[in-house]
DNA sequence: AATTAATCGAGACGGTACGTCTCGTCTTGGT
DNA sequence: ACCAAGACGAGACGTACCGTCTCGATTAATT
């Protein structure tokens, strides 16, 4: 009785709107109470959706998390300023503006915690989150090269280690600001940082 | 009518040995359980102690974890080793062993992500932890400086600004690197590293 | 939109057997543990059920316990022994033999203390014990007079009094009896009271 | 080495004062906070005592309520009003009054409720509340006895069973009729128990 | 006057139960 | 087959008292 090739299977099926609803309802969960407050029923109630449905559709908290969050940081945009370090700034600026928002704030720091322990949520973080923006560096290194800011890529298992080595640095850095050191990220330290950075870069 | 100065204070002294007990016993539940699954209750438990005791001493579990992760950290030193570079690759290893060590992973990340509404607990992780370890960043920089390796000081709030810069960015590289991105740092890792913020110290 | 008239709830409908189950429970844990140590974790558990189940049914302990107490004396009967004094001698001793049996000396007592201080407790008991066994009294009387041994009814207020009247001398006597005195409510003891009474009533 | 003959033991004397407002503290707080909220902690923190002060010398919140009551039934009276109808009125409606008392509502059900599970507190109350007040119904009668209100006494074992059994009469009833049906025992209604108990009196 | 010993206040201690909250699952009837 | 509603078993939460235990400080009677 299966009408469809693929299987389209019979029943009601899921409503599409109830994601997009529930994911930005757990943003604003996050947003009022942050992680350890957020509790799946109240998201729930927020999105006018039953826990059933929410259950249906993630595993638990963090996964739900973990995807409201990722979605924050596909704005992140490379624009062309005509120099490394301008572009470096800029996009470090736009990073350090989206860990400035405590939807952001509240839930990576705490997936990240929560994935110590959960090879799955690791798994989950990495390709939605942290491979996902790894463009960044790629587009920014060859944008700098048909520059000739930087040389041409030679061995490429080297280009891919210090890809992850400057998305690290990068990344590290601006969290440990805005996070732990709790200080802001503002243009000077920006400035700062990007000169120490590309001051390595072009020395190694 | 108190007789003394100060308030020795009437009643049964607290028990100095609960509060040894108790933090041991939450780097074992955090090893154990990891953050989120640990409760005080367990914690009293394992220690030996009554739920009560426990909370007569800490707000909550939050503190607790600092309190107890904190004590971790004090194991670090800055041993000459004879260069800047060989010093630097020394004490990163150090801490990165620390953070792969589950009670240090578990708990340290969490209470950043909470300390992201908590104000309170914000400013006891950076007298805690933060603050504390900088004095390997002055100690490295002045012992460099006393080598030659580095110029003089110049200007103390300059220099105030450089020393947080560079713990920002050695933190957190470290802390993303094995956190977030969830890869070892290994020798290879942390020379790569080593050699990037050197180069990017001598030119800024 | 709701189809039927009354609000037939959504949602899953509360057990019917966990009610039973509770109940029973509580009587259990009366008798082995009296009153005071009667805890409502442990009735939960007794009865297989969730402490929240419960809360979720019953306001708490006390009136948890006069629903369970008040299902035991309704098992009282006025059977037809022939004469006014045998039938009061009958019932008085069924009563006492309620009193002796521990789930009710705990438990009674102790909600009749509680009520003292609160009004909508107090209301309870009335309703579902006080008021409920006054039927006894009601009966009795229209069946003696149906045999002449009472004359019959003149000013039916002067007859509600009456009966309160008779209702508290004597339930009370015999709670005094078997609680506070002591001692137990035997066949000499009741042929004794039933006498009093009697002589009292047709006097009165 | 014990100079004296008995056993007036070294050391400091326990306060005599401290027993006075514990007690008084203890029947505050039942009127405040009725028996199931009064805390030993609150009544000693009331009577300006340590918690161990107060444990020295009661075993628990249930003997020292006991203690705290019995005192307020010393106040009873049996004055002579000229007959015996008059005399047990007046000292009905004394109890009543007493029954009245919240610090007497609270605490008096209250421990015989617990008493149901404990032998030595139903000896405490009958030696503190019960045999000591009976002296009322003997004094009552051999009063009555010499108006010519009853007739002589016969034998005293019979004699003995009829005053346990009114004071058990007369005490459930107005206890009955305050805390159970929890209804003023007004003058019309302690006319009406008069009446009916001296009827019955008469012909048994 | 010095000694002795039980009391006193204060308050921390190991326990236990409280009543609430959230979890993730399981029934309902309705769409 | 899906949905909203909401009851369910489970178990942690942080608080309140329990009755006991250490403290140093009093306070009388005995030396």
């Amino acid at each position: 009785m299966q009408s469809s090739t693929r299987g389209r299977s019979a029943g009601r099926p899921r409503s599409a709107a109830a994601d997009t609803a529930i994911l930005a309802a757990t943003r604003a969960a996050l947003v009022e109470l942050g992680w350890s407050k957020l509790t799946l029923g109240d998201v729930a109630a927020r999105a006018g959706v039953a826990k059933t449905t929410l259950y249906r559709r993630w595993p638990g908290k963090n996964e739900l998390v973990v995807d409201a969050v990722a979605e924050l940081f596909d704005e992140l945009r490379l624009p062309d300023r005509g120099s490394l370090a301008a572009d470096v700034e800029g996009v470090v600026s736009q990073f350090a503006a989206i860990l400035a928002r405590p939807e952001a704030r509240s839930g990576l720091m705490a997936v990240v915690a929560e994935s110590t322990r959960d090879e799955a949520l690791r798994e989950r973080i990495r390709s939605s989150i942290v491979e996902r923006q790894k463009r960044l560096v790629v587009e920014g290194k060859s944008r700098a090269r048909a520059r000739g800011e930087l040389p041409p890529q030679t061995d490429p298992a080297e280009e891919g280690r210090t890809a992850d080595l400057v998305f690290d640095v990068v990344a590290g850095a601006v969290v440990h600001r805005t996070l732990v050191s709790a200080e802001p990220a503002d243009d000077t330290w920006i400035r700062g940082f990007t000169r120490l950075l590309l001051g390595g870069l072009r020395e190694a």
